[in-house]
DNA sequence: CTGGGTGCAGTTTTT
DNA sequence: CTGCACCCAG
């Protein structure tokens, strides 16, 4: 198939409502070479990648394997994948000759995937047989084996002079003792909050690709960061366990080892055809190690095509910066000395109604912050309107209401006239965005009372609600029961908060049990056999065994065959497997999961595990909740109201956008602080994060998160505000120009 | 509409 | 411990 035939029949393909636009079929047809595309909201960014890809394959017969495709989340790659398949299926039906293409060879994948996947593939010998940590499981990992959370002071006394030297990161908030560690306190935090800081600090060493022999040369609490660095990544190697940050430097180990040759160069077949062309969608969030990653898989054929959006960059808490997609131009000059490449603006909008572009476009352009040099790519035009949604009405509007409640109540009862009216026909075309989805007074917890008040049925699957739920509290409770049955170790916890949830699960069991008496009998039998084991030996079952063992008993066995109780028992698994696979700071030949008696006589299971489990697990528990397993492929249900994060949102649409919250200045000062202090040690010459002031960094992300925020919106878009919010208008309501929510709205 | 006192609640997320 | 929302007085 030649080009032109390609984008004719691509620009027939039923459903898409509307033919390419000449930038777009820049992106789609562009040749060799970088290709740097800067895209609005609904700009047709995904479709411009997707479509790149298959001109790839089909007009320039590319082999499927030699194509990277990566994306920010997995639920992105899914989709990423379903369409290249469909599209490809329909292709195929035109021409019977593409049939020969096997797309599913595309490596389609979030950037972490494709790092574990092709050093699996590739028997990479840096990374034979590892497992890869989760965020719970580093931690759990961290508070089990440095020296800097020892329960022994003599040891973790060493690293006193670390936590003053990173205030940022340590002095924050902690639900255990409802209090914040204070930094001339001359005490250490405690070990959760160490712990909890040391895993950003850890993850960011590596993800900002720090140099460590700078900082160690730097003396004070540097020299200290990078001893308890270096001691967690040794013992993490040593006990083949990989976390996130590290599995991209793994990566890049293999990248630039010779083990990578037949990966990257090929051998000339359609199985091991190289790398020949790097597509990145979501570049605005990718952070600097990820960068150096993507320029060395495309080192070879400097066929890297980067899109995104710096106006809706989200993710500096994890180490994203928009600067690797505002100075990609640059990179490539200095790392590929290519003077000039191919930059694409996708700035007309297929998504929304015209006066919801006029107004986030203004939105965006009213804040001082955002005309800064470095906050937006150089030369970005406003967006223009290319929807066939139009219409008389107004489009942006705003309730002003009374408080969070008023507010609420508004909602639920919109919500009910416009199924009422037909202007919708399922709840799902409406979303509620908050920046936390939380079940809580100022959170979300009103809108859920109110659509439960008007039995409107509502999806809020963050709202970190799984610990409260029946069957969670019950298997939870009897668990405890059996290792710890008279709660002696429960009682020796010192916060309360821990002890309070572990009670709150026993009376649960309790209550449950004292109908089902096999289930009563089970527990108490197996709590007595351990009990009556001889001192320093083995249970012989490990702690997920326990926990099966109980799903057997009504009604636990029951709740498994209901599918959202069996899911949500299921989230509870994973945490109990996460821990029992943290190898045994004591002897690591076992696995926290090895359950073994006390070395006194009928104590049960040993004390200081149990106390162990309280601390570290539980405690981790106990601070933040749990939140419900997603579904994979779809971001939501129909028939219900998605109540979702702003940045769940992101990449998503819907005809009717609720936003609340329009003056939470909730940023993570950390990120910001981090970002700053860490600079003068980043090995990459590029870095421009000391450019904005702290301030000005923090009002930018909070400008960004609210233009993601607006910018779902297709036919309307409701600014809900209860009146604190708009006597003193925040973040959201506009920047210091003559540009307000409240000139460019109708009240509602 | 504004200021002071009181009471509640405590962020976003990648396999 | 701090920040925000809410209430009530002026």
């Amino acid at each position: 198939m030649n080009l032109d035939d390609f984008i004719n029949a691509i620009e027939a393909i039923p459903g898409r409502g509307f033919r390419l636009d000449n930038n777009q079929k820049i992106v789609i047809s562009h040749g060799d070479g970088p290709l740097w595309v800067i895209a609005g909201p609904g700009s047709g960014k995904t479709d411009s990648i997707v479509f790149r890809c298959l001109k790839l394959l089909v007009v320039d017969k590319v082999s499927p394997a030699s194509i990277i495709l990566t994306t920010f989340t997995e639920k992105a790659a899914n989709n990423l994948q379903t369409r290249i398949s469909q599209y490809m299926q329909y292709l195929i039906a035109i021409d019977k000759s593409l049939e020969t293409i096997v797309y599913n060879r595309i490596r389609v994948d979030t950037l972490h995937g494709l790092c574990n996947d092709r050093m699996q593939e590739f028997r990479f010998t840096g990374y034979q047989n590892y497992r890869l940590l989760d965020d719970i499981e580093q931690r759990l990992f961290i508070i089990e084996h440095s020296s800097s959370t020892s329960l022994d002071s003599t040891v973790s006394q060493n690293y006193d002079d670390l936590w003053p030297g990173f205030p940022y990161v340590f002095a924050i908030f902690d639900p255990l003792t409802t209090s914040i560690w204070n930094p001339n306190s001359g005490r250490p935090p405690n070990r959760n909050i160490k712990t909890k800081g040391l895993s950003k600090l850890f993850n960011r060493i590596v993800e900002d690709r720090l140099d460590t022999n700078a900082m160690y040369a730097e003396g004070g609490s540097w020299e200290t960061l990078v001893k308890a660095y270096e001691e967690y990544r040794n013992k993490l190697f040593d006990n083949y366990r990989c976390d996130f940050a590290h599995v991209q430097l793994k990566f890049l180990d293999f990248l630039k080892s010779q083990q990578s040759s037949l990966f990257l160069y090929g051998d000339g077949t359609d199985q091991y055809p190289g790398v020949k062309h790097v597509l990145v969608d979501e570049y605005q969030d990718t952070n600097q190690i990820q960068e150096e990653i993507y320029f060395k898989l495309a080192e070879n054929s400097k066929n890297l095509c980067v899109v995104g959006d710096d106006d809706q960059a989200l993710y500096r808490f994890r180490g994203g910066t928009v600067d690797c997609m505002v100075n990609f131009e640059n990179s490539c000059q200095q790392k590929w000395k290519i003077p000039e490449i191919t930059s694409v603006f996708l700035s007309t909008n297929y998504r929304s109604n015209p006066g919801i572009i006029t107004f986030y476009d203004g939105y965006m352009r009213s804040f001082q912050e955002m005309s800064l040099p470095g906050a937006r790519v150089r030369g970005k035009p406003p967006l223009t309107a290319g929807s066939a949604i139009n219409g008389s009405y107004p489009p942006v509007a705003i309730h002003r209401g009374k408080n969070a409640d008023e507010v609420a109540e508004f909602f639920a009862n919109m919500l009910e006239y416009l199924l009422d009216k037909q202007l919708i026909h399922d709840y799902s075309e409406c979303v509620l965005l908050l920046h936390s989805t939380k079940r809580s007074k100022y959170k979300a917890g009103p809108f859920m009372d109110a659509l439960e008040n008007h039995n409107i049925p509502y999806y809020n699957p963050r709202s970190k609600g799984l610990l409260e739920q029946e069957e969670i509290k019950v298997i939870l409770g009897g668990l405890l029961k059996i290792i710890d049955p008279s709660s002696t170790a429960q009682r020796a916890v010192k916060f309360p908060a821990i002890r309070e949830i572990c009670d709150e699960w026993r009376g649960e069991f309790d209550r449950v049990a004292a109908n089902n008496k096999d289930l009563r009998d089970y527990v108490t039998s197996y709590a007595n056999s351990i009990l009556r084991m001889g001192p320093s030996t083995s249970v012989g079952v490990n702690l997920l065994e326990i926990f099966y063992d109980l799903l057997n008993f009504p009604p636990l066995s029951d709740w498994i065959d209901d599918p959202e109780r069996s899911t949500r028992i299921g989230v509870v698994c994973n945490v109990l497997d996460a821990y029992s696979n943290v190898p045994n700071s004591k002897n690591t030949k076992n696995m926290l999961g090895f359950l073994y008696t006390s070395s006194n006589v009928n104590q049960g299971i040993s004390f200081t595990w149990r106390k162990n489990f309280y601390y570290s697990l539980l405690g981790l528990l106990a601070s933040e909740g749990l939140n419900e397993a997603e579904d994979e492929i779809e971001n939501f249900p129909r028939g219900r109201v998605p109540i979702m994060t702003i940045h769940q949102s992101k990449g998503l649409e819907f005809p009717l956008v609720f936003v609340y919250g329009l003056s939470s200045a909730i940023v993570d000062m950390a990120s910001v602080q981090m970002e700053s202090d860490f600079a003068k040690f980043s090995r990459n010459s590029n870095n421009s994060s000391t450019r904005f002031t702290t301030e000005q960094k923090v009002k930018q992300d909070l400008v960004r998160r609210f233009f993601v925020a607006y910018s779902r919106a297709q036919y309307a878009l409701i600014l809900l505000a209860k009146r604190t919010e708009y006597t003193r208008p925040g973040v959201g309501f506009g920047g210091d120009s003559n540009w307000t929510v409240f000139g460019n709205t109708i009240e509602i």
